[in-house]
DNA sequence: GCAAAAGTGTTGTCCTTACACCCATGC
DNA sequence: GCATGGGTGTAAGGACAACACTTTTGC
């Protein structure tokens, strides 16, 4: 890993014995992970966001985001983050990707790992609001602290090809959900219309949704099934997809 | 950033003035950027590989690695190291994602960024023969160095992936191609066999391939027609695709 | 009875798949 | 002339898009 190509070629390699030497030459970076929490609310999409306490960003809006410790895996400090800011466990983050400007922190250079989580905000109260933490529509973002903006750009772009390929929506409906819950929550991440009966008929072709033979209550209008998602059947039914489509 | 939940809730969060005193206290931890170069070269998917230089690794392969230097761009050292090693600069690389197992390296935490990429092993001569720097199959992987056969399976999975979505495949063929030598291509990369008609049919379809009314020379068999592949007008057509596929 | 959303089917189009024969070239 | 891969067409089935009316409930 560190032999430059200024050695001579054809050389037997001197190997290195002590690897803990060759590391501690390595220059060494403040790591931090950032969470894109999304959520879901009257039909919006949204995300969890808190102010920066920052002075340089006074009133901009900022990730939730924290340092990794030492021997600290990035997972685990994503999930801790998530644990800290929202009391949360439950729920599933996927990495997306790491953003390292050098110039993307006013306090010098840090990296940055971005997660990417869904959930739904009625399982989850908030019960802190430190940084006032709060719920902010997606649709209406300004700038933000750091290159969070950026940062939340790619994820949200992740989030929509990923929803579309992995049934990531049914972690944030409600255990019972009614189709028409279902395809808000598609058309508020996707920003697009789709049209009832054929979402219905894609879904009921899929066979992976279990009508419980329950009803929508309460509602203002003719009461909806409900339905759970089979995410067993899913499981055993991930199949392999070949096809050439760009 | 730094604040704990366990400040008291409803404060006015005092702000941080100094944002590289807050950074200076946050752990720092060595990054390096590890390269997963896929080539193609007689109907094989091959992957550009070392002999690590650590003793405890020796005789294991490795790949191309280096650290990521004060106020680098991870993209940049990405380039960088590709550069050193095999002298092109005229390969797209994507970044894939992070590893921080906290042992996944010998000589303590280091952080280390995946990036692939795919080119024309016989454009590209390899001068440099350091470490024993070799085009090796990917079907044949035995136990790698660190956690690099890790890596090189998610890339691995993530190139099957992307080479269906995206045209990266051109990049890898001569100039002028062959449908058969696209076609060998895509069964390498995926691992399958596919039906000759058929994809020739959808490549058809596409009409992102430029018939340049050339044929193959000194094949021996019937020569085939070549082909460019129309960047201009993939670029241009791009499509956001909308379906729910899972 | 009115507002609001649930539920439902058909048709045309396109894409995908499976499959077999003749053709051009080098040797 | 034989071996090798190039080149082509069709039929069936499945997926997708477009589209309108009746039903159930709350108020």
């Amino acid at each position: 890993m560190k032999k430059k190509n200024t050695d001579l070629v054809f050389h037997e390699p001197h190997l290195i014995k002590d690897a803990v030497l060759l590391v501690e030459e390595y220059p060494k970076v403040p790591l931090t992970v950032d969470c894109v929490i999304f959520g879901f609310e009257e039909n919006k999409l949204k995300v969890l966001l808190i102010k920066s306490d920052l002075e340089i960003y006074v009133g901009k809006l900022s990730l939730l985001g924290d340092m990794v410790k030492n021997n600290e895996e990035l997972d685990d400090a994503a999930y801790r983050i998530l644990k800290e800011r929202t009391g949360m466990n439950d729920v599933f983050l996927d990495q997306v990707r790491s953003f390292g400007h050098p110039s993307r922190h006013p306090g010098g250079r840090v990296i940055t790992v971005a997660y990417c989580s869904l959930l739904n905000i009625n399982h989850h109260e908030l019960k802190i609001h430190a940084n006032d933490l709060h719920w902010h529509d997606v649709s209406t973002l300004e700038e933000m602290a750091f290159d969070h903006k950026e940062i939340l750009d790619v994820c949200y772009r992740w989030l929509q090809k990923r929803i579309q390929e992995h049934p990531l929506g049914f972690n944030l409906l409600p255990d019972k959900f009614s189709l028409r819950e279902l395809q808000n929550l598609y058309e508020a991440i996707l920003g697009v219309t789709l049209d009832r009966r054929n979402f219905r008929k894609k879904f009921a072709s899929m066979e992976l949704l279990i009508d419980i033979n329950e009803m929508e209550q309460d509602v203002p209008h003719r009461p909806g099934k409900l339905y759970k998602f089979d995410f067993e059947k899913y499981e055993k039914s991930k199949r392999k997809w070949v096809g050439i489509d760009f």
